[in-house]
DNA sequence: CTTGACTCCCAAAACGTTTTGGAGAATCTT
DNA sequence: AAGATTCTCCAAAACGTTTTGGGAGTCAAG
């Protein structure tokens, strides 16, 4: 309600007092002190943030983009990790927002207009691609941000992730341990990181077991995509007896589409992301996640020592990728 | 990079001239106006926002409180909403900022901080509870909002909300009519709005029926609130034959009590929400939501219009439930 | 020639902070 | 007792916009 020069008339002080009083300048009494204190409780002062924000140069607020395009946003808990995420920002004084991608407009002009509106201190990106022009552009502005995916970025950036590649190597190569020859991968869009990470485990995976690469099929992130790429793998001579997806949403799209081909339960398979849904399908979805908890805090602290300058180069978390098994990957390698 | 000191200079212009070219008013003449805009693209002009913010006393920001307690945020979709909610927003002018709960902080600390520092131009509340504290202070300090769910608040707020009543006692009644006698509730915790409300839609169909109402059991709005609940109904001496649960993830808990208890498949189940993964459950869960497409749009509405200052009486929405059939509800009404 | 209307522009005053660069008084040093 | 130091405080200058209240010109009408 109450401005400082309001507070400070009151208290028969300067603004500049009153203000210092407030930060806990040395400069100021301990007397003097208190007594602010006092006054601004009583009237329930609470600076006021333009203000503040205009004169400290610092816009105190991080946005985050969501795309809208197909695959909608991620994983369901995704709120959760931005609802972690924000309340370690917002102890650092700094509140997210979420600036989702209007339909004709592109990530980059959201990242324009945030930046050079000097709205924002920092940014978070999600869903990265291979080569993504929003790195590019925060990283020629100078803007610290950390990006969910890794890029192809040549100069470094902060950035959590997980070892995509490595998680659809072991999975690929469980497969071939329980007899599995015939793997297929059911691929999401290839520019984006972490659908061409995953097609590259599954492919390293099957060149060392000397298997051929050609049972891959790609699709949209989607239920609708997992099923169509399924369907275009099972009309294929000769089966494939596994399937490594790149999602468990397509990895349900799949299981659909072995439903309706051959009555399922035929072919084992493995998904990504460990949705909560999994749990219910049948046969239950067997998945991997990354490792780490509380991904939220990790994103949160990661950006604040970015802002604070520490470099990218020691801004990068790669966790593992650790196996959910249920039941969707137990089929026998001999069915098909 | 440039701010408007700059680009007047380099015009040979005034500051108010240009300022008033680039928002287009009449008193700058058409050729004048053409200069500034050219030479503002140019230079890739954009007004600082905080220096905008202060000046025209508006924080050109809304915030969202995510409760951070029991039953997390609500359905999986919920970001989608809020995205779309953003976007409308955006259009507007106005974004949208995250506000979780921070542990040992109220919602109301919240709602305080970013109303009394002038953060924010509105807010929007969701999982209300029946006396909502929230409501009452921003009702108190005048600024504008919308609820996603109804209050027991005297004076009249904006809102969205799906009619729980009649759906519930819909729900109840449909399991009347297909013979159950026996027809318990799973209710959630009762100072929510939307819980109670449900819960005495089912009251009311039952003693439509002339049925007791003691085949009731509350739990937290979660799988494991639902599973003890369903326990606790299982265990009464003549069993229900039929489930009216307040949520889908209350309904998923209650299945799993029913196949530990039974094996399942004997009770009849519905829930609400129409959560993605009770497409898979089994029985696959029949469930009920709200109606109307674009719920985050019509969040944006009507906080535009309160923000406008249209009467709260007028910013009501109520939807009506529908049902989502699946297979959960059709259980025979004479099992048990 | 005056008057009024109109067009195009601008100086200066906000908005509410934080920060700079002291000023005056009291205390310490020598 | 003079100079140095410390302790408190403050006036004024930012920060970059928007808005108020005109001020010159020009032109047409009286």
């Amino acid at each position: 309600m109450a401005n400082l020069k309001q507070l400070a008339q009151s208290l028969g002080l300067s603004i500049t007092t009153v203000s210092r009083a407030l930060d806990g300048y040395a400069d100021v009494s301990a007397s003097t002190r208190e007594r602010v204190r006092e006054a601004a409780d009583e009237v329930g002062y609470r600076p006021n943030a333009s203000a503040r924000r205009l004169r400290r140069q610092r816009a105190e607020l991080v946005a985050v983009t969501l795309p809208s395009d197909p695959g909608h946003i991620g994983p369901p808990h995704f709120l959760d990790i931005l609802s972690g995420c924000a309340e370690h920002l917002a102890a650092a004084g700094l509140n997210l927002v979420i600036a989702p991608v209007p339909r004709g407009d592109s990530e980059l002009d959201i990242c324009r207009r945030f930046v050079d509106g000097r709205r924002v201190d920092a940014m978070l990106l999600v869903r990265t691609k291979r080569k993504d022009e929003r790195v590019e552009f925060l990283q020629a502005r100078g803007i610290p941000f950390v990006t969910n995916g890794r890029t192809e970025s040549l100069a470094p950036h902060p950035y959590i992730d997980g070892d995509g590649f490595a998680g659809f190597r072991a999975a690929t190569l469980r497969f071939h341990a329980a007899g599995h020859r015939r793997i297929g991968h059911i691929a999401g869009p290839q520019e984006y990181y972490f659908a061409h990470d995953r097609c590259r485990g599954w492919r390293a995976a099957m060149e060392e077991c000397g298997l051929a690469t050609d049972l891959c099929a790609e699709g949209a992130p989607l239920e609708q995509g997992g099923y169509l790429a399924a369907l275009e793998l099972l009309r294929q001579p000769s089966r494939p007896t596994a399937l490594v997806c790149t999602t468990d949403e397509m990895a349900i799209g799949a299981l659909r589409a072995l439903r309706e081909v051959d009555g399922g339960n035929q072919i084992s398979i493995v998904g990504h992301d460990d949705l909560p849904m999994g749990a219910f399908t049948s046969p239950p979805l067997s998945t991997m996640r990354m490792t780490g908890k509380n991904l939220g805090a990790s994103f949160a602290s990661l950006l604040l020592r970015a802002i604070a300058g520490e470099p990218a180069a020691e801004l990068q978390e790669l966790h593992a990728i650790e196996f959910v098994d249920r039941d969707s990957h137990r089929r026998p390698a001999k069915a098909a």
